[in-house]
DNA sequence: CGGTCTAGTGTACCGCTGGTACAGTGATCG
DNA sequence: CGATCACTGTACCAGCGGTACACTAGACCG
């Protein structure tokens, strides 16, 4: 979902081209977004460019690669935090949902927006292979959420009946749709506040005090 | 958020062109959807397609505006529906969701997209106008939704502190994230069920009996 | 019957962008 | 010293958005 986990430093050009059209990607959409202009701001030829990469697919498809994997790395990071100290899975789930929010809430801007998103609204733009990526990921936060739902749900039965597959869903979806509004309205607290709701919800639903 | 309002008979060629493209921006995004693909669907020239719109652009806010006024009147329909011979605002809100739920468990394939979502990730692509008629639409759902929920929550308190606005974005927020994971992951049952979801939070938000 | 408007056709043309092809080059490595 | 890496530079092509403009078949209007 994000964008924030910094660059190393000694990059390469290749690597500055994957930030730069990431970037770009974010904040106009892949058709806007020319390999003239990109080579521009790197500072290299057309040449150059195809060295790198076969075409703009396999651009995209590394751009998504390197991203979700340091996602990925970013999101254990949360949960590694949030479960410190703190064996109590709602417990450590409340608290990871807590540090998701605060990090959002500390975005200067509104949320530059998602590429899985991004992706799926441009369907013919973009190989298999980066849908098949998109998938994934979505598969993986949907069976790690669910994973420590369910395993809330064995300590602390939900005070209704609930499709925890579904409870899962809600966050990405959540974080998704509240990226569109967020962009679409220019307003930066919607994602912050809509995973206040979630976190109200789930708390509840699990019974925490409070 | 939807399509299947279904255009008048007796079409016109602009009206048959405003179809082909919107169906088309939907399934492959804009960028991918030429000019020449449509009138060649449609069975007219260049020049035809130029005398009805003096741009891509100008085709887009034509299709946006048609959405938006078939959306309103359907969403109109079913509070209706939903506030026939029941004056309690928050069973009618109850039975709005789930009018709203079972359209989305009718659609036979996957929810096509979101024209709305689909203009937030290729800013540039689009104008202003569109980017405008798209914020007015997100604010126009905000405000109906807030109100009923302010009158909701006047006759039946919340069983907990909760921003109303924030409840309100949610059902706008749950819709576009669950087309997203929906189209992404090829599964059709994200959207009602993420409806669900909703319709036990508020349920249980304002203390309904069930 | 002629005039005007609508809804197009048909042709020619332009610039930008993605993409291809390929020869050359400076730095680095074994 | 030769090979490989990471490019440069040039030339070129096709597709698409968009422009320009002359022409026309049918409907309606007096």
């Amino acid at each position: 979902m994000s964008f924030f986990f910094k660059p190393r430093s000694m990059e390469t050009t290749r690597d500055r081209l994957l930030t730069a059209a990431e970037m770009a990607i974010l904040h106009k959409g892949l058709a806007a977004t020319s390999i003239e202009e990109l080579i521009a701001e790197v500072g290299i030829t057309k040449g150059g460019f195809f060295y790198h990469f076969k075409d703009k697919s396999a651009l995209v498809e590394a751009i998504l690669e390197r991203h979700l994997d340091a996602e990925e790395r970013w999101l254990d990071g949360l949960f590694d935090r949030a479960g410190q100290s703190e064996p109590e899975p709602l417990t450590q789930f409340m608290a990871f949902l807590a540090l998701l929010r605060q990090q959002m809430e500390a975005l200067p801007d509104v949320h530059p927006g998602c590429l899985i998103a991004a992706t799926c609204f441009q369907e013919r733009l973009f190989t298999q292979t980066v849908h098949d990526l998109a998938r994934q990921n979505l598969l993986n936060w949907r069976h790690r959420f669910h994973n420590r739902l369910t395993e809330i749900a064995v300590i602390h039965p939900p005070r209704r009946e609930v499709d925890l597959e579904a409870l899962a869903d809600m966050l990405v979806v959540l974080v998704d749709g509240a990226i569109i509004l967020s962009k679409t309205l220019r307003e930066k607290d919607v994602l912050p506040s809509q995973i206040a709701l979630y976190e109200s919800f789930v708390a509840d639903l699990f019974g925490a005090s409070g």
